[in-house]
DNA sequence: GATCCGGATTGACGTATATCAACACTGTGC
DNA sequence: GCACAGTGTTGATATACGTCAATCCGGATC
């Protein structure tokens, strides 16, 4: 069972309720399940375990905040984490949404800084923290480790520049809609799809720096121009090829 | 000699315009001072060594652009080199400007993707070319390199965050002014200090997410309110504590 | 049902920043 | 000295977005 929560990792497929697990399940079989330490033998997974606590934590609970020392990194078994950025005024915004099976703060832990972004549970949730020193013993061990944990900084910091491309040079427009399409093939002849947003429509407006009004706006223009439906957080693309050219 | 261009690493030490060594260095010695390298012992050097290449670019060369395929890292033995992205339109956004002892295209190395930014020498340059092969060897052989390089990573990534942390919820205006003074210690008392811009002013406007205009109006109001004063490319700041307290 | 609440929408308005176009400066080669 | 190219400035105008404030809606709660 524990395949069940330690493969739903892509963001569309992610609940947006907490769902327990039928049979609570071994931190040990969700730490071998991770993308990050697959592979790795039962006495690499062993030692690891022996570095992680479990930490329960209902909707709203700040896992730590900006400012705050890094003393490992925490992955999610259920439930959903925002990470955010904060202005001394008040402000905030979304950085990522993480859902079961991603991790987090694995970059600050290789450096000797505090935390920049602000984490805080959007559901009921529960997550494993590694510690660093149970990481950075294994890396010393496990060269196929270290390459894993290369490529998964890799991939975050691909996914930043991506970010940073969207957000610096392209429309409020483009980013919605690159948003929606984003875990399809570019070839997909589908036609029709249907994505649910994985949270308060403000908390992805902001995760796509806008605000919430704009991001309403934006919507119903898609709306207007027939591309889209959308009811609560469902949002049902009746022309994914349509969709993809608005615009562009 | 090698350590006059292999220390030379911050942004604002960076010459503008491209100065050879007076005794040419060897790849060896260059690659054994840099920091990711630093602390390996000569054997391992030599290996890396073995899978670098030279490369003398004049001013304007494409090193490679956005699509291509990633076969190692590059790091910067003198001159300077521009990462940026680019639209289909031809609009163009540098995200960062590399100088002597920095290196770039780590990232994409771990990942089988291609290269997501284009990279341009504004001056005439050299740079060594270091194959993946030995680099992905290497961190087999040599946990500590493998640690060194995770650290690498890490601190691109924080850098790119607070790129995006700057884009996102500060003012063009708060951009230039942390721009300006970036490797200012916060309490320092100094009253006056100057940076020489790195690049021409239009091309550190798109680093900063501005319009050439914009900058330049940006630096004027500065101008008007006496915090600094600008001739050509070098910038004198006549109140470090005022001009941090502008507007902000 | 009445009330309340968080989330979402809608409208009127303001503004930071881009765009377009003209021009000024500075050095270089002839 | 003149032309020229690269760089930077300045002004007029446009616009994509944010801000503020007034609802509105659906679901809990009593």
């Amino acid at each position: 069972m524990a395949l069940i929560i330690g493969t739903a990792a892509t963001p569309s497929a992610m609940q947006t309720d907490a769902i327990m697990p039928a049979r609570p399940i071994s931190p040990r079989d969700f730490l071998a399940n991770l993308p990050l330490l697959r592979q790795l033998d039962s006495s690499d997974i062993e030692r690891i375990a022996a570095g992680t606590s479990e930490i329960v934590a209902p909707r709203g609970t700040v896992l730590f905040h900006r400012g705050d020392p890094c003393r490992g990194f925490h992955t999610v078994v259920y439930g959903q984490v925002k990470l955010a950025l904060q202005t001394p005024q008040g402000g905030e915004k979304v950085i990522e949404l993480m859902g079961p099976g991603q991790s987090f703060g694995e970059a600050v832990m290789f450096l000797d800084k505090p935390y920049m972004v602000c984490a805080e549970t959007l559901t009921d949730s529960m997550l494993l923290h590694v510690d660093k020193e149970v990481v950075f013993s294994e890396i010393d061990r496990e060269p196929r480790f270290a390459r894993r944990m290369l490529a998964g900084l890799s991939l975050r910091l691909h996914h930043l520049i991506a970010d940073l491309e969207a957000m610096s040079l392209r429309s409020g427009m483009q980013r919605v809609i690159t948003y929606l399409l984003r875990d399809e093939p570019y070839d997909g002849e589908a036609g029709v799809m249907s994505v649910t947003l994985p949270a308060p429509k403000g908390i992805v407006a902001s995760r796509l720096n806008l605000t919430q009004e704009h991001f309403s706006r934006l919507l119903h223009e898609l709306i207007e121009a027939r591309l889209i439906e959308v009811h609560k957080r469902e949002i049902r693309i009746t022309d994914v090829a349509k969709l993809r050219a608005y615009k562009a």
